[in-house]
DNA sequence: AATATTATGCTCATTTATAATCACATATGC
DNA sequence: GCATATGTGATTATAAATGAGCATAATATT
């Protein structure tokens, strides 16, 4: 490993939002501390991190705009957990399809299989994805939606037509027994619905909030459902119905 | 084994994310150790990898991170011109297809236009457009090569035949009039082609280190180009040659 | 507030890699 | 044939990367 692929590896760390100690780094790449601190400071030298007593963090916004983020503080921790309970459901050699939104977006940090194809129509997710040796990424194209960076309309449904996946893991805004899932905007539930169909198996991700709500556009029946992942706050009474319909509903590890 | 297959394969290496030490190169190759460098160092005025104490490592990983990466990487200044220039060619109301790679990367910053439409393979650069409110952004979709962050391949090349453009910005990692425009990577090479086949006016952009090079993939001929952005360091008769082909040189604002 | 703990900057020594030579061989053009 | 350019290998002084030791500074604990 040569210093200039360390610094890289650690400013991607950093990047990540990830704040790093010095110590941890030592061990990390098997170098002395003094090693890291030198990296440390041309990096600081550098413009793009700030050292501070015992590591360094990022300096700049990261890569993806406030607006994006701030919805992810909205239930962050509970998005947390669903993300690590999906990650979980995923084996090694599986083909996966992920949905872009806040929530899905957390399933990737989870990921710990080997070997696996993922499709997924989040830009920032595949981004983050593609950076993991073990899995192999595929992105549907198509438009891009500013505010939540997904990709959508024709061309992803078109691209979704030509596969055939384990499991797709698929965020909605809205869930409730008479309705279904339900997403604000058409054309993404269009998308959504291409996904569902080019699954054998179909996850709904959503932290307990989105019960009981119903939103624009209709994404898919509760019997089109394999599996809801969800928090624990969601009552016992209300996850029963959903099982009497043959809907799993998992709310913790 | 000629000096320019040697370094052909090395690059090959280092593009496909491995990084290289000059020690095992020179046993792998069976020459001196002041060969690899010298190889090394001319690879590194080309602008195709990053050297490093004791080898070298790919210089494109680092797409997300510009500020940090930019003093790090060969001829950042003569990159951003040519984006500003080729960014100047993009009128209001264009459809225009921009490519994945380093150079086409700086274009994104300096579009003025309104009401555009952008179709990209890169996964950096549709996250940056996507932030305007002037232009819709569309990706290709497509595998994602990890050290480009490009998407490539037949789901790429796919969508793009959906569409017909007035204007692609192409990125080439070698230019020569014998052997027209040219890319390490055939899968890349043939996700370009099929963004030249889409368009109506071809431009090619790459700073003039990239001139009277030949690498592993063909992109197109000369005759195929109608204009190419570059440098103001490309010689007047190099530009000539181009010229008398009827390829427009552009080499300042 | 005093003290203990931990992190830091600095220097130095060691190892390893590098640039800058020179020398030699093999093409290339006149 | 001769001059010139290009590619290569060997040599060596110089430079870079690293780890260790220690006084000092920053944080934590009591």
């Amino acid at each position: 490993m040569f210093a200039e692929e360390r610094k890289i590896k650690i400013a991607k760390m950093i990047s990540d939002g990830k704040s790093v100690r010095v110590s941890e780094l030592a061990k990390l790449f098997k170098v002395s501390e003094s090693t890291i601190r030198r990296d440390l400071m041309s990096m600081e030298n550098h413009g793009n991190i700030l050292r501070t007593h015992g590591g360094a963090v990022s300096n700049v916004n990261t890569q993806f705009e406030p607006s994006f983020f701030e919805k992810q503080e909205k239930h962050a921790d509970k998005k947390d957990t669903i993300g690590k309970i999906a990650a979980g459901m995923i084996n090694d050699g599986d083909t996966v399809i992920i949905d872009s939104g806040t929530t899905t977006q957390y399933i990737g940090k989870y990921i710990k299989a080997k070997n696996i194809t993922i499709i997924t129509n989040s830009v920032p997710l595949s981004y983050e994805l593609s950076n993991s040796e073990d899995i192999e990424v595929i992105t549907t194209g198509g438009m891009i939606r500013s505010n939540t960076k997904a990709m959508i309309g024709p061309t992803a449904e078109m691209t979704l037509k030509q596969f055939r996946v384990d499991k797709a893991f698929i965020g909605a805004n809205g869930i409730s027994i008479e309705c279904g899932a339900t997403t604000p905007n058409i054309i993404e539930a269009n998308t959504k619905k291409a996904m569902i169909e080019t699954s054998k198996k179909v996850y709904i991700v959503a932290d307990s909030s989105k019960f009981n709500e119903v939103t624009f556009a209709f994404i898919c029946s509760v019997k089109d459902i394999d599996c809801i992942i969800t928090d624990s706050e969601l009552s016992e009474e209300e996850a029963d119905k959903y099982r009497q319909l043959g809907v799993d509903i998992i709310t913790r590890l």
